[in-house]
DNA sequence: TTCGGCAACGGAAACGCTTCCGAATGAGTC
DNA sequence: GACTCATTCGGAAGCGTTTCCGTTGCCGAA
């Protein structure tokens, strides 16, 4: 594989195209002040060669680096994959490298903040999903450049994100009109959070569509969890202990949906005809579990974060906090409760 | 911000520490040939400073990239984003980038090898599981690094994955050890892979446990859909509507077993009374669903192949294929045909 | 015919590091 | 005490671009 010719440089290019170094970089790099021949001839003898310049000495000289860091914890949960699968794509369309930090766990958490591997590496950072805190914001901000968020409403950067409390209300209401009025909430937080709290929207909306009802919130029908599947089976059992139990369960998540499911059907319960139960996100297994749920646009929030963030680093005007809309998804986990 | 204080140098670092750059750059890699005392000087000064080097100049210099591309099709679907995630875990703690790129869809792939967009950028590229067609691999090896995959074997490159027959067989094999005779297999393929073809290694296995088992098979009971849990639920109708029925079902994968299990649910059937269901995979949700399936251990395949390729790079003794062991997790979607 | 002005281009100085090679220093040996 | 040898260190030449200036050549205007 070309071991005989030793690697080629933009030198070599600008001498087989007759002209200088200067004139070589200006064509390659589509500047003016190249007549157009003198340009489609260096891009011939570029391509001839399959040229491309070394990314490192271009951006020595000057120049951006072309590169951006994604800030992740938690790949491979559906909700951050697909937002990530949203960003980078339009982040590669427009050339620019995706630099991916997996930041998971408190301890990785603080090693990246403090380490700051993607320093002097990349000309802007987003950071997917997760609440950064001050003393991470300082140290973030020593890296010099644009930093942006998406999926998650809890930093001072411009940010596209849903309404947690639209989002919630939308599925408590609809519990509401069908009836119910012993409504349980699975909260959900993330472990790897450094205040632990479950997104405040998502539980707001749960004491603010009771308050609205004016049916009486019972702090016996809300169990707070970890995040995941087999966390919110367990709130699920808990919740079923009770003396008088609840008729629908309204989870912060697909995922802790799907748990609570599991305890009702081993508990020999019937959804929705005994339980009704609503998740947030509509992950693709929500529709194969017939869970009603509010559908968020995941991929196209990755999308729109992917957006802002070129226009802000071509200068360009932009919106600064974008909002995305949610919308109920009635399926068959939800019915009136049993009078 | 800063914008007082010019950016700072590894000449000002030597400078500041009374050596030269010669010693600073020894220094700061963990060279030898540099008394101790010094080495803690000039750390001392970087540390206060608070100076890293730059890396792009460091690469011109000689030296590697220190980046890695990871290709990748499909990041949002559990199995590839965990694979990711233990890749980048053991790279990262290697000190290296993850460049990340999505070919998601038969153009995007093409465009990829076709610009090479990674060319020149990293030491190496990792390939997630997904076959590479043979001009793709002639491109890939235009790049000139270390190229290794993970998740499938489909690559004459160095690579750590399951043995896909074994899975498979391991799945029939309970099957037909429950009493099982009607066995059907729903077979999914990658709509994006130039071939459409599913993976052999689970297609023989249904062919090879029946004949071994001394069943006829019967293409009949074979289904092959792209990948999905809609299209598993497709498959499991079309099943459902021959003049005899299976009476357990081998999916390729969870996701397509908990397409099917929607489908038997919705028609008023039984699991696993009525009909058995297995998976492969042990994706979360499989255990959530209560569905008997074959787990593969993602993560694992993931980190292994990042040790695997931190070897190569260092030039050690490396195995070259590493196959990880599947296990049967026999769950409540199986159990002896009703008699 | 001369000259101002403009477009196209070239020379060469950065950019910030690594590394080769040689110099200096100090310890160990006979 | 002279000499060898290992260890530590410094000078300086690249690495492959971009970009600042300046030069050249040409056209139209005076």
């Amino acid at each position: 594989m070309a071991q005989n010719s030793r690697k080629i440089n933009m030198a070599d290019v600008a001498r087989r195209a007759g002209v200088s170094m200067a004139t070589a970089s200006r064509a390659l790099n589509n500047e003016n002040g190249v007549a157009e021949s003198t340009r489609r001839r260096v891009l011939a003898v570029a391509e001839e060669l399959s040229y491309v310049v070394s990314p490192e000495a271009s951006r020595l000289a000057g120049g951006a680096t072309g590169r951006v860091a994604v800030v992740v914890p938690h790949i491979s949960r559906w909700f951050f994959a697909t937002l990530l699968e949203g960003l980078e794509a339009v982040l590669r369309a427009a050339d620019l490298d995706v630099l991916l930090y997996h930041v998971d766990g408190i301890e990785d958490r603080h090693d990246f903040f403090h380490r700051l591997p993607a320093r002097r590496k990349v000309d802007a950072v987003v950071v997917l999903a997760f609440p950064v805190a001050e003393e991470e914001q300082r140290r973030l901000e020593l890296m010099g450049v644009t930093i942006i968020a998406a999926g998650g409403q809890h930093a001072p950067y411009p940010n596209v994100c849903i309404d947690d409390e639209t989002a919630g209300r939308q599925a408590m209401d609809h519990l509401i009109f069908l009836g119910h009025r012993r409504i349980a909430m699975i909260a959900a937080v993330d472990p790897d959070q450094p205040g632990e709290l479950a997104p405040p929207g998502r539980s707001n909306a749960y004491y603010a569509a009771l308050r609205d009802a004016g049916i009486p919130s019972d702090e016996q029908l809300v169990a707070t969890v970890n995040w995941g599947g087999a966390e919110g089976a367990d709130a699920m059992a808990r919740l079923l202990s009770q003396r008088e139990p609840p008729t629908a369960v309204y989870a912060h998540s697909d995922e802790v949906a799907l748990g609570a499911v599991r305890t009702l059907r081993r508990a020999g319960l019937r959804i929705p005809e005994d339980m009704s139960v609503t998740g947030i996100d509509d992950h693709p297994l929500a529709e194969l579990t017939d869970l009603t749920t509010v559908r968020q646009p995941v991929r196209q929030q990755g999308e729109l974060a992917g957006r802002m963030l070129l226009n802000i680093l071509r200068g360009e005007e932009t919106d600064h906090d974008v909002v995305v809309p949610t919308q109920l998804v009635i399926r068959g986990s939800t019915a009136p409760p049993r009078s």
